[in-house]
DNA sequence: TGGGTTTCATACCGTTCGGTTAGAAACTCA
DNA sequence: TGAGTTTCTAACCGAACGGTATGAAACCCA
């Protein structure tokens, strides 16, 4: 099995570039000639590799998931509830307003509303973004045990809260809303966190 | 000009029907077939009566912040800053959780991304949801004036949050997540405007 | 150099999109 | 009843949709 005619793409960089495509303008606004275009991918090829428009979407989710979403995991890691809260909202609004990627977050531009026969895309989107907020109650659970927390904190609640904010700031970034006016937003939820965790 | 031959819909029940088909799958996530279905209009009248698709959006989006945004201005209309707050926060939880409408918030499910050639719609949402924002500010500023708040809050940044909680609670009302999770959400975010606004 | 293989560019598939046209149907008024 | 008006149903328009088939082009290996 000799080694046909050369790609003339990389399927890494093509995916880097689906992503891009996805996150600015959602997946039903997204034609298959807009991602050829952007991933200098052929459609036979685009086809062939990456399966269909949502075998694509899949795989694209799941690489911004990858990258473009550590931040999240490495907040959660942080030694102390408080620091996972500051590290989250910071790098969050940070995430949501880089100069090299568009504005806002793909999970949330990606899809929040779609047509009857793509649900499954919002659902399932949806779906992620609720398993974040797990990660961060499963965390403050942690917390409260091991006395970060106060015993009557609301683990749930508090994850809540924090993934609403981010998620606020990602449809604000999307409004172009500037990085600095984000801060301010995301000082008084930090202010919240605190005043709900205060013994 | 005699009157011809009968209309078998009502204009007003019509353009609210259209109201929860674009607020249930977006702008871009509606077909006109979707819109004639819902609105038991024909295609032909829908064309004389309303416009086109853009057009039908526009009034859409007026109709709903008229009706379904009632809410934000009676709560701006409070006589305390914090009343204003407390009263925002409770009703819009409320307003993303109704059982007879889609879940969420109309301004963030029509659009939030769009494909190129649909750009405006997106920014025209985004404009409507600073605008409220800014009505939010002023407010405060009326607030710091009058004594109400102190004279180093940041209007601008308390109504900012204030906004970015209501498009979270709206993303996670659209994603299924129950009122009375929204509302412990809510009382986190009033502790916050409460913690920076106390001297 | 010539078979085997893979990707290339291009044309094509049926369907649906937003939007329009044609003519029959249902009303008011004289 | 019949002229005038409006909305009805139904067929139609070009363009774009997601997805596929075809055949030439470019590679490896023998």
């Amino acid at each position: 099995m000799p080694g046909g005619r050369p790609r003339t793409f990389d399927e890494d960089e093509a995916l880097e570039r689906a992503v891009e495509v996805f996150w600015r303008q959602g997946y039903e606004g997204t034609s298959i000639t807009d991602l050829t275009t952007a991933m200098g991918v052929n459609k036979p090829s685009l086809y062939s590799v990456f399966g269909g428009k949502a075998d694509l979407f899949r795989r694209v989710i799941a690489h911004y998931a990858e990258h473009d979403m550590a931040y999240a995991r490495a907040a959660i890691a942080e030694p102390t509830a408080l620091q996972v809260v500051q590290r989250f909202l910071r790098d969050n609004v940070v995430a949501v307003t880089l100069d090299d990627k568009p504005n806002g977050c793909l999970s949330i531009q990606g899809g929040v509303s779609c047509s009857a026969e793509n649900q499954d895309v919002a659902q399932s989107l949806a779906a992620s973004r609720l398993g974040g907020e797990k990660a961060f109650a499963d965390r403050f659970r942690l917390a409260i045990d091991q006395g970060d927390l106060p015993t009557n904190a609301d683990a749930d609640a508090l994850a809540r809260f924090l993934m609403v904010v981010s998620e606020g700031h990602a449809v604000h970034a999307a409004a172009g809303v500037p990085r600095d006016a984000l801060q301010k937003s995301a000082a008084i939820a930090e202010q919240a966190f605190k005043a709900m965790t205060t013994v």
